[in-house]
DNA sequence: AACCCGGGGCA
DNA sequence: TGCCCAGGGTT
């Protein structure tokens, strides 16, 4: 008698079959090449990444590398990407890693997890895949394949949930092949076991898959409870200075911590009284000229931006918000920092503006 | 317009 | 320890 193959067992031999082989961060793997990808990855998909992903690597084509950066530089490769507190803690783990590691990504579990931005999927994900290291991972896609697989009830976030989800992912995982499984793991949630429309035809977990005898793929993983997001709106401050062969306009660094965290970002202002105050104390003058106000929609609130234009007739010789570290950006020759996409979204509208021929 | 996301940080 | 937050793209 024929023993029944295991969850593993069809898992990899699909992997061995249809599983990408051949993606940037797959050549030549290295811890430090898939942390990078890892952590790419966790936000944006793979299509979106891959250029973003070989910019990086080309700059910083090692740990050390990354972490003698400037942290604007690291910022400006990531522009567009979003989350940009990853970016951060990137290459704060990197400097911790040319520290206390010598520079060698550590292979220890412990080590891995303590680095920031790291936590318990993604030290799996790269020690299991850069090294074959035995960890369970349960990033997005694994919870959607495991989440039907079994049948889960209930949303992930709920920690009850999340805890049957990683005694599953625990129990699936091969002692051998564990490289090939994660991977293959993240690639049929990715593309077979999609969010929407699953081809479980294509899924080498179909037969015993709990949701698909229910005929009820959708209906895991249980979704987030949704709430109302709220609505703000900000006046942003374009202070242009045309008056030279260029055109330069001011930035301001945010803060640290919170939106936008250590991006180039116009002065911005809450109400359209605290922006006119602050005109008139600094004597200048807004524009005739319109600028189009704009949504930009985060998933927890909408931003409606109405940008302001100030032509200046020359550029002060110190910086205007005095709060803040600023910036007289040359839109002709950009400086490499971080943007918000709001920030580039004016920009290039300014562009069109003061088009020069 | 809804949905998605691994981990940091704070109450 | 349980919530809230991040910021874009995709569907």
């Amino acid at each position: 008698m024929k023993k029944v193959t295991t969850f593993a067992e069809r898992i990899i031999a699909w992997y061995d079959l249809n599983g990408r082989k051949t993606l940037p961060w797959q050549i030549n793997k290295t811890p430090y090449r898939v942390w990078v990808s890892e952590i790419m990855l966790q936000q944006t998909q793979v299509a979106t990444v891959i250029p973003y992903y070989e910019r990086f690597m080309a700059r910083f084509p090692t740990v050390v590398e990354l972490a003698n950066a400037e942290q604007d530089e690291v910022l400006h490769l990531w522009t567009g990407l979003g989350y940009y507190a990853r970016a951060r803690n990137l290459h704060k783990a990197a400097q911790h890693v040319r520290d206390a590691f010598s520079g060698e990504f550590p292979t220890d579990f412990d080590d891995v997890v303590a680095l920031s931005g790291i936590g318990k999927s993604t030290a799996g994900a790269v020690l299991s895949l850069s090294l074959g290291q035995h960890h369970p991972i349960l990033d997005g896609n694994v919870k959607r394949v495991l989440a039907r697989h079994g049948a889960i009830d209930g949303w992930p976030g709920v920690k009850t949930v999340e805890q049957q989800l990683w005694q599953l992912t625990e129990q699936h995982t091969p002692k051998v092949g564990v490289e090939k499984f994660n991977q293959a793991m993240m690639d049929i949630g990715s593309s077979v076991c999609t969010r929407s429309k699953p081809l479980c035809a294509q899924c080498p977990v179909a037969i015993d898959c709990k949701a698909q005898l229910q005929g009820e793929q959708t209906r895991y993983p249980g979704k987030k409870p949704k709430k109302v997001t709220p609505e703000k709106s900000a006046f942003m401050l374009v202070m242009v200075n045309n008056s030279g062969s260029d055109t330069t306009v001011q930035l301001m660094q945010r803060p640290p911590a919170g939106i936008w965290g250590g991006l180039w970002c116009f002065p911005q202002f809450d109400t359209e009284v605290e922006l006119t105050d602050y005109l008139a104390l600094h004597n200048l003058k807004a524009s005739d000229q319109g600028l189009a106000g704009f949504r930009h929609t985060f998933s927890h609130f909408h931003l409606d931006i109405q940008p302001v234009l100030v032509e200046l007739t020359s550029q002060p010789v110190t910086g205007i918000m005095e709060q803040n570290a600023t910036l007289w950006y040359n839109i002709d020759q950009p400086a490499k920092v971080g943007l918000a996409a709001a920030t580039e979204r004016i920009l290039s509208n300014l562009a069109v503006l003061f088009m020069t021929h």
